[in-house]
RNA sequence: GGCCCUAUCGUCUAGUGGUUAGGACAGCAGCUUUUCAAGCUGUUAACUCGGGUUCGAUUCCCGAUAGGGUCACCA
């Protein structure tokens, strides 16, 4: 028998962590087994599902490096599901009913409830082993407003029947309502699939990961700069350890590991710290030209936006030290935002104080400051490495604090910023030459 | 509250009837460095509690406690 698993999402919101979960596991299950996966978008609250939200669940997905193999909606299914009412209702398994309304108090509607034997159910669960319920407490429970209008349970175990689906790997949220599907798939005749319920995800708090605990929505991770990469495999690793235990793998090196018996049985924390590392992990291993393309855009606008000129030959240049200082793109608009890069774009207006080293003082600042500056007037090319060799001998001769600090104070206007040839080399010999005059200036007199 | 599930460093986890209980993130320290960042090295830190079973329990069983889930005309 070919392994069949589904993708289950109710398209009612964004497309969050948890969707992200249910579908990665699935699909590396199915994956791992040759098995294959149907999309299905859970559309019965006609009320509270959209398509702008299943299109969003289907974007980041796929972004996320996910497929699936065909797609369908509840909604467009319901003829099945009118077919198996109607069967219910026939033999005597369900029956219609006609209450008050719970969502509008005061008027009458008719539901479809399943008779229930009120028996114990026990399934086994491929994570947790068997689990019992006692289904008596559940009553007659509303499968149906209508007989062309199914409720939930109704609707995947139809779904899943007509589908043929072996596995149904969701989370624990759903392990309580395992029995009553059962309940429904045992009226109808159907066979009973193999469940595996994972634990949820938590919060910081360890409460439920929500919108007050952290970000939820996949496509905040993306608009902040998270590579998908690094997603998928950070939020595969939650509730789950690879034999290998290697912690960095593609989607592919999960599929090949991947072994359902081997998810946690404990609800796990999502650390937004280690997907920092996981996501600077990747960043690390991109090729110069395509991190390029992924912080350049953002360093262009973030550049913009603080009122500076932009320059790509600056900016083309930056690109070594922006990789060294980020974990995520988002750090680069904070850090930007904060001025921090400003004056790799416009000169910085130095504070005269600050430009001999503490333990120096200006009259020393000025012999290494003039220095610096014919040193490198007479080279050609300005390079970290050039500009440091041309620097390096007089520094160490001269004690290095007192020389560099106020070449790269004269430079970047910042108590804190990258080395003096660092700077010196982006920014370019022009520039250099004439930040360094204006602090000559500065000090001139003290 | 009823029912169900779960319990190893702060977090993610490995692991075993006898281990110096291992790794990763974070933290801390040192090195490097004019500063910052990075890098390198080192390091702090855990088996929830109480009963059993056993020569011996972190590991097996029971209970307590705690956390989570679920009790819809949502999914």
């Amino acid at each position: 028998m070919s392994v069949k698993v589904r993708f289950p999402p109710s398209p009612t919101g964004w497309c969050h962590v948890g969707t992200a979960r249910m579908a990665v596991l699935n699909y590396l299950f199915a994956r791992k087994h040759g098995g294959t996966i149907v999309f299905r978008s859970e559309d019965t609250d006609k009320e509270r599902s959209s398509r702008e939200y299943e299109a969003d669940i289907i974007e980041q997905l796929r972004w996320l490096g996910l497929s699936w193999d065909s797609f369908q909606r509840t909604s467009e299914l319901v003829a099945h599901h009118t077919h198996a009412l109607t069967t219910l209702i026939e033999t005597d398994k369900a029956y219609l009913s006609c209450e008050e309304s719970k969502r509008e108090p005061g008027t009458f509607v008719e539901v479809v409830r399943l008779r229930n034997p009120g028996k114990a159910v026990t399934f086994t669960d491929l994570i947790r082993g068997d689990i019992t319920f006692d289904t008596a407490e559940l009553g007659d429970f509303a499968i149906a407003r209508a007989i062309d209008d199914p409720l939930y349970h109704l609707a995947v175990v139809v779904d899943d029947a007509a589908e043929g689906i072996t596995h149904v790997i969701r989370g624990e949220d759903h392990i309580s309502n395992t029995p009553r599907q059962i309940l429904i798939q045992e009226a109808l005749g159907y066979e009973r699939p193999q469940y595996a319920h994972y634990p949820l995800h938590l919060g910081a708090d360890k409460s439920k990961l929500s919108k007050r605990t952290g970000d939820v929505a996949v496509r905040s991770y993306r608009e902040k700069g998270f590579l998908p990469d690094a997603l998928i495999n950070y939020i595969a690793h939650l509730g789950w350890t690879p034999p290998s235990g290697k912690e960095l793998m593609s989607l592919d090196e999960m599929v090949e590991e991947f072994e359902l018996t081997e998810l946690h049985k404990s609800g796990a924390v999502f650390d937004l710290e280690k997907l920092r590392w996981y996501n600077r992990e990747y960043l690390l291993r991109e090729t110069e030209a395509s991190f390029a393309a992924y912080v350049l855009p953002l360093l262009k606008s973030a550049i913009e936006l603080r009122g500076l000129p932009w320059d790509d030959a600056v900016g083309g240049k930056l690109v070594p030290t922006l990789r060294e200082r980020m974990s995520v793109a988002s750090d680069l608009a904070e850090m930007i935002g904060a001025g921090e890069y400003d004056f790799f774009f416009a000169d910085p207006a130095p504070d005269a104080a600050h430009i001999p080293e503490k333990k120096s003082n200006p009259a020393d600042a000025r012999t290494h400051l003039a220095y610096a500056r014919t040193a490198l007037e007479g080279l050609t090319t300005f390079t970290p490495e050039t500009v440091k060799d041309t620097l390096w001998t007089y520094a160490a001769e001269h004690g290095r604090g007192a020389v560099l600090w106020p070449l790269r104070y004269a430079l970047t206007g910042q108590q804190r910023s990258p080395d003096p040839f660092v700077v010196a080399s982006i920014i370019g010999k022009t520039a250099t030459l004439r930040r360094i005059d204006h602090a000559l200036s500065l000090i001139a007199r003290l």
